[in-house]
RNA sequence: UGUCCGAUGGUGUAAUGGUAACACAGCUGUUUUUGGUGCAGCCGUUCAAGGUUCGAGUCCUUGUCGGACAACCA
């Protein structure tokens, strides 16, 4: 409690929470209101989860609220599957929205100002190509050209904007266009537009609109209806903020408290590309089994690769939060995992690539139950018990014929510890006509039962094991990273990003595993004592038990004889 | 040669004019029936130059580097 309080204390303020303070003791908000406001394009990523986490988090941490809200201003964009697997991700990660709202809920209120906006003369209809008007927006650096309809009558544009409405025109034979600033070195301020014809079905509204407003016109209003106080958005949107504040400032009354945009930075990970566009392709091009493949950094990808919402919550804290690009590296979210499953994933013995033992001078046909403790982390976790024979698998990789000093494992004439089993000395290695090592014949010392000895010996090592017996066989899937480069602004933008791709990035091999195991349900996680965590996939059966490597255990010998 | 934003260890994030801190990574050592975990320690004078000040990572000036912006996407 006391550690608590001083973690509490001493957790410094980000700029967003100072700002937050600041409105907060100058009397400017009573209530902090945030949203986190998707397009329901793709499905969620890593880089969502910072934002959910951040917006999510204020609400926790002053007593506010927070809604979900999908900005679905383009239907030619959107499905219903990506709201679904948003909302299943938002309340995934642990959070309750206050309330779920569509921008499309304003498109009403939306299109009621945009006439306001036509009567003041601060909005028209531009009957110009989308070329046209591209060009006469010119560069940042020269003035641009008025568009010829921009003083043209308001009841002109107030009837063709009916007409748009109503279905009269084509798509892309006119837009409206708000009238700001057509100098402006801001680009977005050079007479943006507002609406759109799309003679799209909406999947909310159906066919009742063939207009559609844009981004800029939708979403800073969206905020206002809403009475969000704080506005956070990414870096990229900063240049929309004049607009945003424009248009607030022609539909707010003076002195009515409106939402403030905050921009912070995205969030960039190593060997992983964030982008949905890209994402998207990967599923598409079938580069991956789907958005919630295990190599996915989508949400939906990690949590089937077995993170945990603790582990993302405990990731987006950690990364911090600021203005400037930034690049983590994804040892973060794997040390993010490892220290959530740590605490809270069972202990179990799986072995990955299987070496048969024969341990001479243990009882043929003789089976003892061992105690295994569950998880030492946790006593609550409780105790199970391993089924012991004479003859085991063990690692591979824990044997080793000419070992250095240095190796603590198994080797001729060497004695470890058989974890929750028996010390055992390595006295023969059997080999075939290759030379290859097939199986070792060991012997045990009786008064070792459970893994200490009597005489207080010590064994510098101890390694992992399953009864031949009693061993369940289950298929493992392990997952490297999908992208071979390090920075992910080196993956290409066109879709010839294969040569980027890591082409083992999933290696499926069968296991050995203790039948305690064998009980395991979807969505489990466990640690396979000295190899890693792993966890249940949706795709096992009772007949066959199908396991993804969340992350692999730090290893430091392995690491050092790398 | 436009506007806006940014620059602090290998990577991130703090320090609100007063001893540059925390986390991850790395390295040492230690504990351990997981070479896991835990614990202890080591590793940076803040992009550059000038200025203001008793005192500057912080304020000012200039420069350098990086990013964003010219979709009827969000």
């Amino acid at each position: 409690m006391k550690e608590n309080q001083e973690t509490e204390e001493s957790k410094s303020k980000n700029f967003i929470e100072q700002i937050i303070e600041e409105d907060l003791a100058s009397g400017k908000h009573k209530e902090i209101y945030t949203r986190f406001p998707p397009e329901p394009n793709g499905y969620l990523h890593i880089g969502h989860a910072k934002a959910i986490c951040l917006n999510f988090g204020i609400k926790a941490d002053y007593h506010g609220k927070t809604n979900l809200r999908f900005d679905d201003t383009n239907p030619t964009k959107e499905e219903e599957e990506y709201m679904d697997s948003i909302k299943q991700d938002v309340a995934w990660l642990g959070f309750d929205w206050d309330r779920l709202c569509f921008a499309s809920d304003y498109f009403d209120q939306l299109y009621d100002w945009a006439v306001m906006l036509i009567k003041d003369g601060k909005a028209y209809i531009d009957e110009q190509s989308g070329d046209e008007i591209s060009k006469q927006r010119t560069t940042p650096r020269e003035p641009g050209i008025e568009s010829p309809f921009r003083n043209r009558p308001v009841e002109e544009s107030l009837k063709l904007f009916e007409e748009m409405k109503d279905g009269v025109h084509d798509e892309g034979s006119m837009v409206l266009r708000a009238k700001v600033d057509m100098n402006s070195p801001n680009m977005h301020m050079r007479d943006p537009i507002m609406y759109r014809i799309l003679k799209r079905p909406h999947l909310r509204t159906g066919d009742k609109w063939n207009v559609y407003p844009n981004y800029d016109y939708a979403h800073g209003q969206s905020d206002f209806i809403e009475g969000i106080t704080h506005s956070l958005c990414t870096l990229e949107f900063e240049v929309h903020r004049p607009l945003y504040d424009w248009f607030l400032n022609q539909i707010a009354k003076s002195g009515e408290s409106r939402p403030r945009q905050i921009e912070f930075a995205r969030l960039n990970l190593t060997y992983t590309v964030m982008s949905k566009r890209k994402l998207l392709e990967l599923v598409t091009g079938g580069y991956v089994k789907g958005w919630d493949d295990p190599r996915m950094p989508t949400i939906s990808g990690l949590r089937r690769r077995g993170y945990t919402p603790g582990s993302l919550r405990l990731f987006s804290e950690r990364v911090g939060l600021a203005k400037r690009e930034n690049t983590i590296d994804v040892g973060l979210l794997e040390w993010a995992v490892r220290e959530d499953l740590n605490k809270i994933a069972e202990r179990r013995m799986a072995v990955m690539d299987p070496l048969k033992v024969v341990i001479t001078n243990y009882p043929e046909g003789q089976i003892e139950e061992m105690e295994g403790v569950n998880n030492p982390e946790d006593e609550s976790a409780g105790k199970r018990m391993i089924p012991f024979g004479r003859e085991l698998y063990i690692e591979h990789s824990d044997f080793m014929e000419d070992a250095p000093r240095k190796f603590f494992r198994l080797a001729p004439g060497r004695e470890v510890r058989l974890r929750y089993g028996y010390f055992i000395t390595c006295q023969d290695v059997i080999k075939d006509e290759d030379g290859n090592i097939t199986e070792l014949h060991c012997t045990y010392d009786p008064e070792s039962r459970g893994g200490n000895s009597p005489d207080g010996r010590k064994v510098k090592g101890t390694i992992h094991w399953v009864a031949k017996e009693a061993a369940k066989a289950a298929e493992i899937r392990v997952y490297d990273r999908l992208f071979s480069v390090e920075n992910p602004s080196d993956v290409p933008e066109g879709g010839d990003f294969k040569d980027n791709l890591n082409n083992e990035s999933l290696t499926v091999t069968t296991a050995f595993i203790e039948p305690a195991l064998a009980e395991a349900n979807a969505g489990e996680n466990y640690q396979f004592e000295r190899t890693g965590y792993f966890c249940v996939d949706p795709d096992s059966s009772a007949e066959k038990i199908v396991f993804n490597r969340t992350v692999p255990l730090r290893d430091s010998w392995a690491k050092k004889n790398k």
